[in-house]
DNA sequence: ACCTGAACACCGTTCAAGT
DNA sequence: ACCTGAACACCGTTCAAGT
């Protein structure tokens, strides 16, 4: 989708230097190391360059993960047209949530610095639209909106930094050993909570949420910024 | 709730170091100066040591922001004993939301090194007993104290690393100025997506949540761990 | 065992100076 | 205007050596 380099390791001459080759080239180094390495000094470096020229195009280090993130949000494709409407929602969010999970650490970058690019704009609307197609009112539609892509957008996060010896076991062991005298209803449960694909899980997760949106009246005054 | 200083500014003859202290002097510089300063080097110096001396004690820094997340779990108070179930519940929530937001960026940490001591598992047990209390089918509560606990969590971490110039504003005033001709659901309600105060929202989310998960029936197959 | 100085391999950001 | 070298003020983690 974006310019193929011609060679695997040949430096192409040094190109001028745009706030755009330096978002493809943190993109390009997202793809092939992550994140962590998606920094000022090693862009600058990659770009043949010091790392105090990128701060003419991009503000600080945030900005340029939020314009990362909006750059990839342009890979997700456009809302399904068959199905029903809570089909066709479910299936938006899993595929928004399907390219976060990609790139976790990036979620959590997005759930700090709210993206607000054209692609993101256009994800509010389908989910609006599919939501009022739905016949949600429209202020539960609005608040609504926020609550499935927090959900999408937190689930792809949890899975930040992980691999190795995953603390996540430590949870996982805390909660099966739990001891039934103090803690009855986990050490009934300990099964149940840890059951079930992350698949079913999402899954069941969006269906609760759009039940849960469709029949929750949001408070009257809510009509002011805060 | 911790051994108080004997005076402001007083060096304390370097006591001896351990684990507890290390996570004692990081909870200190947490609430003094925030996550961000609560690094190996610092907390080294702080404890009148090399950083190498703290590996002793701690595998590595997000170990320690886990440490100190639990630590700060024990302030939240047990759940509220009146009431019905179901403000009882929105109540222990807000209040484990209200002690995240005073640490935001702990709150991130959160969501990626779940936490697994003692006090979590106890808000595990609290918040199982209350959706029980209400009835709520066993499978569902498991998955739904997962759901809640998330949206506590990842609302909480949104707030992390914002102040100055807010790129959430950004993102406000492009959903205000968000062609009607492009973006028609946006346009018309726009004013809805950002209304509400912080606390509206999130108590409407906590309903519409409790809503969600005491209708949506968790899949028949949902009984082994991933 | 516990503790440490020193080192390795990095960071973000700013500033004064150049073109 | 745009670009840069150099500096300032930091990081996490490891290792060899000490006690």
């Amino acid at each position: 989708m974006t310019a193929a380099p011609r060679s695997r390791r040949e430096r192409p001459a040094k190109p001028a230097l745009t706030r755009e080759g330096i978002v493809a080239a943190a993109v390009a180094v997202l793809r092939a190391e992550g994140l962590r390495k998606v920094t000022m000094r090693r862009l600058a470096q990659e770009l043949d360059t010091g790392p105090a020229s990128l701060y003419v195009y991009v503000r600080n280090t945030d900005e340029l993960h939020a314009a990362v993130l909006d750059e990839l949000l342009g890979t997700v494709g456009p809302a399904p047209a068959e199905g029903s409407w809570r089909e066709r929602l479910e299936r938006v969010l899993t595929a928004y949530t399907a390219m976060l999970l990609e790139h976790p650490s990036l979620a959590r970058s997005a759930l700090t610095a709210r993206p607000s690019g054209p692609h993101y704009l256009r994800l509010i609307e389908t989910l609006l639209d599919l939501l009022r197609t739905g016949g949600v009112p429209r202020a539960q539609a609005a608040w609504g909106v926020d609550l499935l892509l927090q959900h999408a957008t937190a689930t792809a996060a949890e899975h930040a930094g992980e691999e190795p010896t995953g603390d996540w076991q430590a949870a996982a062991r805390a909660l099966r050993e739990a001891p039934a005298a103090t803690h009855p209803r986990i050490a009934a449960d300990a099964g149940l909570l840890l059951s079930g694909t992350p698949e079913a899980r999402l899954s069941w997760a969006f269906r609760a949420l759009l039940n849960g949106i469709e029949r929750t009246a949001v408070p009257t005054e809510g009509q002011e910024t805060p």
